[in-house]
DNA sequence: TCTGGGGTCCTCTGCCTG
DNA sequence: TCTGCAGGCAGAGGACCC
């Protein structure tokens, strides 16, 4: 029952993993632009009346504002703070710098988000000298040519990397041995381990865990139990440090989503469909950049009440294009049948992705009739043709006719306009960011 | 009180098939 | 032919991460 108890191979310990993780990254490069608010309560954050804070200064944070927070809810811990719109194309500019810098250090390297990194320095080290040097070195880099400040911990596999990292923070660097590993962990709360989050958490104190060393001294199938299988054998081995998976250079993705939360909850199908159908477009678009074929597609509606069911159907013809997405993703819409209350947020995910066939085959429907596959080739060039016109002059001036006046909703519409508003010709958004206050 | 958006992975369940 | 069972698979939902 629950398979043999997992013990860390000796060979593992040899590794030396960096995670690279940026301190208050959004807020730091706000302040970039913006030095007067150094040392000030600042807070990286959405304007809608439903966003949440995206980043918070660590002046902010001592007044209890985290990420993913309410922005109502920041507002009332942090009243005096300066509040200032995102501005993603900065980030992913700064993003692309420190990966830059993190590349040339190796190529080992393992992009987690937009920042923070693993990197596998067990070959370099003979190159660029001990572990520690090179962390310092990284440090140095970053705020030298961004003028951003960076985390970093070292131990002998990436969780303990990672745990490392964040018990460094904030400007700081931390080497955790990997045979230390087990007195590191011991005196942490259970909930600072990756990927125990708040239920499991619950879970946890109930049967009476609140630190990493009481789980240590947790029977193997008793967490098994508590937690199912796979997630009783994960927490068994991370609360004693183990963790062997390695560092991954290059990452496909499995599905791409977009997601919209309404700024009020609605019952109005029109104006639902009008999402789920700029949504489509949205996906498929990504979809064609990645020259790839989505064999399914998927929903997402939750309501009001913040109950969400999702629905998936799998495609015999992948779709590229947002009227293939779209069409699938109305008929599950349909399939739930009428709304019982009012709608919060629809989201589209494509996913089951295959190789792009370049040659368009035809499928059932379309071998229906001659004149239809004209069309559906038609289409698709179409959605082409205003992929190159969107990366060219920004999607302010093109979109499907139904995405338009008299289809969309005003207050979809205006959101969209809102969105547009932030991006330049190239499509990026563009230097100053939305407008701030 | 109020909970975005994008993504991955796991579990449970029901259906199909051998 | 029927029944029971196991395995594979897909769909749905939940938990988690940044």
């Amino acid at each position: 029952m629950g398979g043999a108890v997992p013990r860390q191979r000796e060979s593992s310990r040899d590794r030396v993993i960096m995670h690279v993780d940026m301190d208050a990254f959004f807020v730091g490069v706000e302040l970039l632009t913006r030095p007067e608010l150094v040392g000030r309560q600042v807070v990286v954050a959405g304007s809608g009346p439903r966003s949440v804070v995206l980043s918070a200064s660590y002046e902010a944070r001592a007044l209890g504002v985290g990420s993913a927070m309410p922005t109502t809810k920041a507002r009332q811990l942090a009243p005096h703070a300066v509040y200032i719109d995102p501005s993603h194309g900065q980030y992913r500019k700064y993003s692309q710098k420190i990966m830059e810098i993190l590349g040339s250090v190796t190529d080992q390297l393992e992009q987690v988000s937009v920042d923070e990194a693993f990197l596998d320095v067990t070959g370099a080290i003979r190159r660029l000298g001990p572990p520690v040097g090179i962390a310092r070195d990284i440090r140095r880099r970053i705020t030298e040519e961004t003028g951003l400040v960076a985390s970093i911990g070292i131990s002998s596999n990436k969780f303990l990397a990672k745990m490392a990292s964040t018990g460094s923070k904030p400007d700081g660097l931390w080497l955790v041995p990997g045979s230390m590993a087990e007195q590191f962990l011991a005196p942490l709360p259970v909930r600072k381990l990756w990927g125990v989050g708040e239920k499991t958490a619950r879970i946890l104190h109930d049967a009476g865990f609140d630190t990493v060393g009481a789980v240590q001294e947790a029977p193997y199938s008793l967490l098994q139990r508590r937690l199912g299988k796979a997630a009783g054998a994960h927490l068994y081995e991370l609360c004693r440090g183990i963790d062997e998976r390695p560092v991954v250079t290059e990452r496909v993705e499995k599905s791409m989503g977009a997601e919209h939360t309404f700024s009020y909850d609605t019952d109005d199908v029109r104006e639902i469909k009008s999402a789920l159908l700029q949504l489509s477009h949205d996906v498929a678009r990504r979809i064609r950049a990645a020259e790839r074929r989505a064999y399914g597609v998927a929903i997402k509606v939750r309501d009001e009440n913040f109950h969400t069911v999702s629905r998936a159907r799998a495609l015999e013809q992948g779709a590229t294009t947002g009227r293939e997405v779209y069409e699938a993703a109305a008929r599950l819409f349909d399939d739930l049948g009428p709304l019982p209350c009012r709608i919060r947020l629809v989201g589209v995910r494509a996913e089951r992705f295959d190789a792009h066939d370049a040659g368009r085959q035809l499928s059932l429907w379309d071998q229906a009739s001659e004149d239809t596959f004209v069309h559906e080739a038609e289409w698709g060039q179409a959605e082409s043709t205003m992929d190159l016109i969107w990366a060219k002059f920004g999607p302010s001036g093109l979109r499907p006719a139904t995405l338009l006046e008299g289809t969309i909703s005003p207050r979809y519409e205006r959101k969209q306009e809102k969105v547009d508003g932030s991006r330049t010709s190239d499509g990026q958004e563009s230097e100053e960011g939305p407008s701030r206050q």
